[in-house]
DNA sequence: TAATAAATTTAGATTTGTCTAAAAAATATT
DNA sequence: AATATTTTTTAGACAAATCTAAATTTATTA
């Protein structure tokens, strides 16, 4: 009666996608309510109802009527398995095929769906196990842990402090368009010389180039840590 | 109104598999029967009949009622265009992740449903062009033309005639186990010693290993080319 | 060629994931 | 607290891909 013998139960693209997405979700919030899900899978409410009832069933979550929902630890499980395959495909895809960074995610959130756990493990060797993908997010290793890198958002950075740019607040192709026009990225060093209360602008200096100023909206999609 | 405007249509993967089974049968015989396609996609006719007039009026292959199923131009360049994606990560899966080349079939029929144009050319690139697969089978290149390389089947091979093992009849893994514990794989060179007509054996030599005998079999699975 | 067998198609049902419209519950407002 | 608003759930329907069972067409054979 060893644990071998349990055969590991598969679910599908979509059931995988709601798990991934009620993951993120609860990063920032306890739990998720039916709308957050409905409008950041694109679906309607009446859809998420039915397939948390389920997912229910099939112990990801738990989940009570107008109540919200919460991933089990088993569905945390399962989150963390995709999110690792999610960001080794990433890695992959700008350190070996070189890909911009900005042009990754809709690529790897099809890879992310592939079964084999052989597959990910060889190319997690293969990558040189790497620790952070190319938006400077955490990749989960084979059991699910995480580094936890201290960052702070550039908004938040003190003025004439140094720090490097880890992560970016959103994957949206907009705002990559602008790092890239910006000629910022991952591993970009910098530091505030000047923060504007009018429009919570703020002046900022890469390296030795001449100071520019970024929005607010700008600053806040941009998470740093300190060097 | 130039070719760049079309938008390319997009295929589910079941419909992929079925023109990619079409595409195989149609290799050996002209046109492919709806029992043909039931057993190898191990489905009902019924359903096969249901698929193939959805897949006619999407001009991907044509079809009469009892008569059989053919590709249309338009099917057999889809065809090539999965096979291509099969056999490219095929062979990233043997050549840079280490796997063997026995257990690479499964997650490559996961892999080449993924969309990606650009992903496939940039593979491409990344593994240097290749033109055959671990299997020895010849890759599409990006507009669908595969080199043939001049092969026969291992039976067929004179005595004495030295020759370079380079595709495999069938990727079932029991024959792919065999080949394994026999040592034998693309790009082994060996020649026939002898043939035994009573059960259509044949002794052979790999390199400078001592002579051993294979079953008629297995010589019928196996295909070389004279070097 | 008529009878039989095999292959194929039709008809109707099922499952998965979705939808709209309406009902019910929770939350907010006066 | 009563009413209005928002959120969530239910009920019923739909499209994709499949199935079984029955009907039809083609092929075989006696």
């Amino acid at each position: 009666m060893s644990k071998k013998y349990f055969k590991p139960m598969s679910f599908s693209i979509t059931e995988e996608n709601y798990i991934k997405a009620i993951f993120h979700l609860q990063q920032e919030e306890g739990t998720v309510s039916t709308n957050d899900l409905a409008s950041v899978l694109s679906t309607r409410a009446a859809s998420v109802t039915d397939m948390l009832k389920k997912l229910k069933t099939k112990k990801l979550l738990s989940y009570e009527k107008y109540k919200g929902v919460r991933l089990t630890s088993e569905g945390k499980k399962l989150a963390l398995a995709i999110v690792r395959k999610h960001r080794l495909w990433e890695y992959f895809l700008v350190n070996k095929l070189q890909f911009g960074w900005d042009e990754v995610h809709e690529v790897a959130e099809e890879l992310e769906h592939i079964t084999s756990r052989k597959l990910v493990e060889k190319l997690d060797a293969f990558l040189g196990f790497p620790r952070f993908d190319p938006h400077g997010d955490p990749i989960p290793d084979s059991h699910g842990k995480m580094l936890v890198q201290q960052q702070i958002n550039l908004i938040d950075l003190p003025v004439n402090k140094t720090a490097e740019v880890c992560a970016v607040g959103s994957q949206s192709t907009e705002l990559l368009e602008l790092l890239r026009h910006k000629n910022i990225g991952i591993g970009t060093k910098l530091e505030i010389k000047k923060k504007f209360s009018f429009d919570h602008s703020i002046e900022i200096r890469v390296r030795n180039q001449p100071a520019f100023t970024i929005s607010q909206q700008l600053a806040q999609a941009l998470f740093v840590k300190t060097v």
